[in-house]
DNA sequence: TATAAAACCTGCAGTAACTACAGGTTCAAG
DNA sequence: CTTGAACCTGTAGTTACTGCAGGTTTTATA
């Protein structure tokens, strides 16, 4: 007979994984990680299969993807079909926003070094910065 | 006599800035933009002063400083005493938040890509970028 | 002058993705 | 058996808007 796998309480599932006890509370209330058995006084405890869809849920976090997408990556994830071109194109689209903001960053460190540089030197009696925030183009 | 100044109502202002009409309202409501004159009936009235302090505005916001920056940079914009030390601060703080999150996304943008090409050729069962979420490391 | 449409008004609810209480219960150690 | 840490629920706050309902004012036309 196999022994019982061990259980966690929330606060260890939070220390394995680095996500804080509130946040996954959160997961669970807005239906992305299911609700977890619970202890006769009503603690949430948790097995090794949690630890897994947690971390893949701050994976896919770390990689930008909003919530809704890794709502739709773990629906794909647990569907019998493997549907790799719909995984494909929810990953697609988020890198296309990645790089739209990338793109929208390197402008403002562009800009915002230049200003500052600017600034750095100043001996004008306006400071160069707040001006060229005033001037129009 | 001078000609009195042309007057805007909140319409014009956004059209000719290119800013919401509520979000011009909302700036207003939590103070960065001065309440404006009002016609009889209730209806805002902007001079050019309003323009171009939400242009301002907008230029701040477009180079990512939050609000609260964008409003101490307005403070000192207004203040007499040429605080280009202080702008500096508070631009490069926000430069130095500008690079940490450029260096983010530029790792988000590397592991994207390597994931959705590895995904295209996918002639394997399950779904590599879905493993690569699941398997730690 | 009358009317109708467009623009405006206020106040409040909703968005994303958490985070932080407050006020109460349960668990584990000594 | 007591204490203190950890846990529970429910609600409100965060950032920077956006959108709506329900009502008023302005402006253009007839």
């Amino acid at each position: 007979m196999a022994v019982p796998p061990p259980l966690m309480t929330i606060g260890a599932l939070s220390r394995r994984t680095g996500c804080k006890v509130e946040t996954i509370r959160y997961y669970e209330r807005i239906g992305l990680l299911p609700a977890p058995a619970r202890s006769r006084g009503g603690h949430r405890h948790y097995g090794e299969g949690a630890l897994k869809r947690l971390d893949f849920v701050l994976r896919a976090r770390g990689l930008g993807f909003p919530l809704d997408s890794v709502r739709g990556l773990l629906d794909l994830a647990d569907g019998e079909g493997r549907s790799c071109a719909q995984v494909e194109r929810i990953a697609f689209r988020h890198l296309k926003d990645v790089r739209n903001k990338l793109a929208d960053i390197l402008v403002m460190e562009k800009v915002l070094a230049e200003m500052v540089a600017e600034c750095r030197g100043g001996t004008m009696p306006a400071c160069p910065l707040i001006e060229a925030l005033f001037n129009e183009d």
